[in-house]
RNA sequence: GCACCCAUAGCUCAGCUGGAUAGAGCGCUGCCCUCCGAAGGCAGAGGUCAGAGGUUCGAAUCCUCUUGGGUGCACCA
């Protein structure tokens, strides 16, 4: 399906006759070609870069092996011409049907043209979104959330097993002061004025919360000292946040396979068996840590603590998994539960953080590395901010949930699919503006607006062939005349076309899922450049006259459709039908 | 002080984990426009890929250093 790897299997068997016969040595490395299209389409359909690659480990000229290898691949019913080109590239040109049959590949696979087996079934673990449950989940949180979901629908869609996972933080000191923050709701509900004291979370989100624990508990904990309630109070008001964030999560269309929770870890002997299995390696010893060098802490004083060495394992420090006091650092947890994720037997685990976690990675793929004794690796993709404008401006909203813009906002504002689609137009590690007028504007510069009126003019001249009794199934399109589809400017966007299933690699393999949002924008100018040409040059126009010819047309364009509906499928956002 | 990330056209950014003459949109200039679906189309100008070394057939891409920006740096998550 992927016609590029066909192509370079082609090229190493070549390489392979070419060994047995003594031209090559034998037991020569390939990995290192490539076949791909060149920059230049002058160059013709595929390039690749065998001749090059070759020359140094045969001891042969580039050129010689380049020679031998064009005329080899001539001999394939599906090479049309090959020529040796530049330094020793040799560029292949490939017979139209070679690629009209894609057309028909993808017509047959549907939304499932372009499935690798990259993953070959491994399975990938992808936590993301991971917010505290202490409030709603912001605009930061939105950009994780969907680079997260993406991720995993491409990994999935590329041959991976994958689980997404989102780790929720309500073990530490933060929950605490939400169980505060709840009690001083709880009085409000109860006729008193709250006191949100400095440091507690002043957020209207938790009115509800307060009213909810009156109901359940009446006044009996106005005059109770903490102890009695902070427990419940932390236990209820976590579960309504969770219950939030959910929603959130579902109004963005994030649905989470697994949800793991920090504190269910204490007590359990997960923590101590994680730390232990640490300090059977060696891992784990009771040190002093020199100050940080340069920066100025008022506070500090050498004290000795439970260390991990993570120095052994690529850190730059070691890095305490117990506190002062005794008990653990927010680290020993984590230990835990990425170890828990190795022994439920994930070949691959991916975070998606913040990008102010960042100094936290060293520490992490430490851990990961010493509790899988390098067996799993752990990718982590660390999410830049999200600037908010409006026009132009920058643009702060704060409906109810204090001074933030929640993800409820922007999605209220522009819709899960506009959302989605405009979190992934950037790499991760860039930072990324979002002005809410401009992603709903209907024009050139808006890449959600561009996509979807090419689907929805797709989804156009389907209907027009329908209208014109055509059978539009892609089984029947698949059977129409695909060999008439012989002009440059068809066989041109077939090629785009046919790219598809190589992006679908190339993003996977890098784990940027904002690759298929940029291919698509491609693919969706190829097919409007396509459209316009039509106006000058009717023969190109999908509408024809005669039913047969349409037919063909027709099928040309529902492959495009297939691929960006794809390609939008794996984003999350839905294809549109028409435009309004 | 150390670590990580970023630096590409006037602006906003792509750039295939090393390929040939570095791309797109906006903006600018000049033509064209009623054409399957309006919200335009075609062409042109515009670059020391922050800078300097290195690796090699070949570097925007990999390594080192420099400059400029962001983030983070026991015992909070």
């Amino acid at each position: 399906m992927n016609l590029f790897n066909d192509i370079r299997v082609l090229v190493v068997e070549c390489l392979g006759a070419m060994a047995s016969e003594g031209f090559l040595p034998a037991g020569l490395e390939t990995a290192a070609v490539t076949v791909e299209p060149p920059r230049d389409a002058a160059h013709g359909d595929m390039a690749t870069n065998a001749a090059m690659v070759l020359a140094k480990p045969s001891g042969l000229k580039p050129r010689e092996i380049a020679d031998a290898l064009a005329s080899r691949l001539s001999a394939d019913p599906r090479i049309a011409a090959v020529e040796v080109a530049g330094p020793g590239f040799l560029n292949l040109r490939l017979v139209p049907s070679a690629w009209q049959a894609i057309v028909g590949s993808a017509l047959g696979a549907g939304t499932d043209f372009g499935r690798a087996t990259l993953g070959k079934g491994q399975k990938v673990n992808v936590e993301f979104v991971s917010a505290n449950p202490t409030g709603p989940m912001h605009v930061g949180h939105t950009r994780g959330a969907v680079v997260g979901d993406a991720l995993a629908s491409l990994l999935d869609f590329a041959g991976y097993d994958v689980t997404r996972e989102y780790y929720i933080n309500d073990g530490g000191a933060q929950v605490d002061v939400l169980a505060r923050s709840a009690f001083e709701r709880y009085r409000e509900a109860n006729g008193l004025s709250p006191e949100i004291a400095e440091g507690l979370y002043p957020g209207d989100y938790l009115i509800p919360v307060g009213e909810a624990l009156k109901e359940q508990y009446g006044d009996r904990f106005l005059t109770a000292p903490e102890a009695d309630w902070l427990p419940i109070f932390r236990e209820f008001s976590t579960q309504a946040m969770m219950e939030m964030i959910r929603g959130d999560l579902e109004a963005l269309g994030v649905k989470m396979d697994v949800y793991s929770s920090e504190k269910a870890l204490y007590g359990t002997g997960k923590i101590e068996a994680a730390i232990d299995t640490l300090r059977g390696m060696g891992l784990i010893y009771e040190g002093v840590l020199e100050p940080p060098k340069g920066k100025t802490l008022d506070d500090w004083e050498p004290r000795e603590q439970t260390l991990f060495k993570s120095t052994a394992h690529g850190d730059d420090v070691d890095r305490p998994v117990k506190k002062s006091d005794g008990g653990w650092t927010y680290f020993a947890p984590d230990i835990a539960y990425h170890y828990d994720k190795v022994q439920r037997g994930f070949d691959l685990l991916i975070d998606i953080l913040g990008a102010d976690h960042g100094g936290y990675v060293k520490r992490m793929k430490a851990a990961v590395s010493a509790l899988s004794e390098g067996r799993v690796p752990l990718d982590i993709k660390l999410i830049q901010l999200v600037k908010l404008y409006k026009n132009g401006e920058p643009f702060k909203m704060s409906k109810r949930a204090g001074t933030f813009v929640t993800l409820r906002d922007v999605v209220d504002e522009v819709g899960a699919d506009v959302t989605r689609f405009v979190m992934l137009t950037r790499k991760n590690d860039a930072a990324l503006d979002f002005d809410f007028a401009k992603v709903q504007e209907q024009s050139r510069d808006n890449p959600v607006w561009y996509v979807q009126y090419a689907s929805a003019r797709v989804a156009s001249v389907l209907r027009k062939a329908a209208a014109a009794g055509i059978d539009t199934s892609d089984a029947a399109l698949a059977q129409a005349d695909l060999a008439a589809l012989d002009h440059p400017a068809e066989i041109a966007l077939i090629r785009k076309m046919a790219d598809w299933p190589r992006q679908v690699e190339i993003a996977a393999r890098a784990h940027e899922p904002h690759r298929v949002a940029g291919y698509l924008g491609e693919l969706a100018a190829d097919l409007h450049g396509h459209w316009n040409k039509g106006n000058d040059e009717p023969g190109l126009r999908f509408v024809q006259d005669d039913p047969a010819t349409m037919a063909s047309k027709i099928a040309l364009a529902r492959a495009v459709g297939v691929v960006i509906s794809a390609g939008l499928a794996i984003l999350g956002v839905t294809p549109v039908e028409e435009m309004r």
